[in-house]
DNA sequence: ATAAAATTGTTGCAAATGCAACAGAAAAAA
DNA sequence: TTTTTTCTGTTGCATTTGCAACAATTTTAT
């Protein structure tokens, strides 16, 4: 079975792991210290938001499906308030970190797979992040992007890439404003470096 | 046992888990599709290096004391090679992802520790890296740093924070030009955000 | 103790970026 | 279908940033 069967046929009749749904714009879950809770998105979009003692609020992540998060994997302490928001409806199994080790009562065959898979999952997200932080840690809105398609287009061996969400997404992802990004695509078409096929499709000339 | 404590004892006599030494300017491994080598830096620090088909090579990651990686944790394929550089002497634990699962020949208390305590370990690794993402994407150097110092603050419930490293590594960690950052440093302690009372020493007035 | 290397601190300037604002297109909801 | 909302595309302008270059200081190596 893998990671990804096994989040969509994760049981909901195991006593350790809850599956629950929530409406768009309820509180999935607030990270408290200690707690170690583990979620894993199975569907829908949420985002993460860090309240500030001063009383400003940042989107500081956005899950979409299959991300797990939950203060096990984000430090937390009293000064500050973070929560996790439904953007979208959603679906998310919900369980702790200490009842992940230990067999539940039924011994269930998902509890157990979810165990044994809780590491792969982890290291998927690892490699998701470090993608990531490979692309914020361009200087210039250019080399982010032209690296984020590189990425793209080398998973694929392909040089014609997807984007998989929308420009105005990507702009959050790259962490940069929409309409300097926007103008950069423009330089990059001009200049030859890009060809756009479509809205999301793009082929590399590089 | 906890984590640091298991990392400095870890055997050298299991059959499964190698200790080495590298020096300064020497490769520590190159990252290889399908292989899932995993390694532990328990010493010293090293540098990971992107050589891309065009002949370019960037600095892609900086590893110290403690940091974990291989190509188990980053996407790896054949456009382009990862290398692990050691700019300083270093001592690395070397292992296989699906060695770990198993049991070694001579079933040592080490390789049964680390097979128990891996997910924690790149648990941590996760929260560092959550940290860094939530720096890195702050679009100006004046957000970057103060999101930086808060979270240092944060951590120790302390507004007087001690910077980890260089002002020239900071630069490095931000992802800034260091010349910009020092300006940007100077006008936060001349509006009076912070106060330097000594080189690594900042205090937050915020 | 002395030399070499690394780090800190500073500045001018050109280039890149964020911000604000708006119109049109596309997608989703009613 | 029609309406509403979201997304795309564009531009002017002020601000921020990177880059280059250099001197001074501190740290490390010889």
């Amino acid at each position: 079975m893998d990671i990804q069967n096994l989040i969509d046929n994760i049981s909901t009749n195991c006593s350790r792991i809850q599956k629950r749904t929530f409406v768009k714009g309820s509180i999935i879950t607030t990270y408290m210290e200690k707690r170690r809770q583990i979620c894993i998105l199975t569907s829908g979009k949420a985002d993460l938001i860090r309240y500030n003692l001063n009383g400003s609020q940042d989107i500081i992540d956005k899950f979409s499906k299959n991300d797990i998060f939950g203060e096990t994997f984000y430090p937390v302490n009293s000064n500050n308030e973070l929560v996790v928001k439904a953007t979208d409806n959603c679906e998310v199994l919900i369980f702790l970190y200490d009842d992940i080790s230990i067999k539940c009562k039924q011994n269930c065959k998902y509890h157990t797979e979810l165990s044994a898979n809780l590491l792969e999952i982890v290291i998927q997200n690892t490699m998701h992040q470090n993608t990531r932080i490979e692309v914020l840690s361009k200087r210039t809105i250019r080399d982010k992007l032209l690296t984020y398609f590189s990425i793209l287009s080398n998973k694929n061996y392909n040089k014609k890439i997807t984007i998989p969400f929308s420009l105005t997404s990507l702009a959050d992802y790259l962490s940069v404003d929409r309409s300097a990004m926007m103008r950069e695509i423009k330089s990059l078409i001009d200049e030859g470096f890009i060809i756009k096929e479509s809205k999301n499709v793009i082929r590399l000339m590089y």
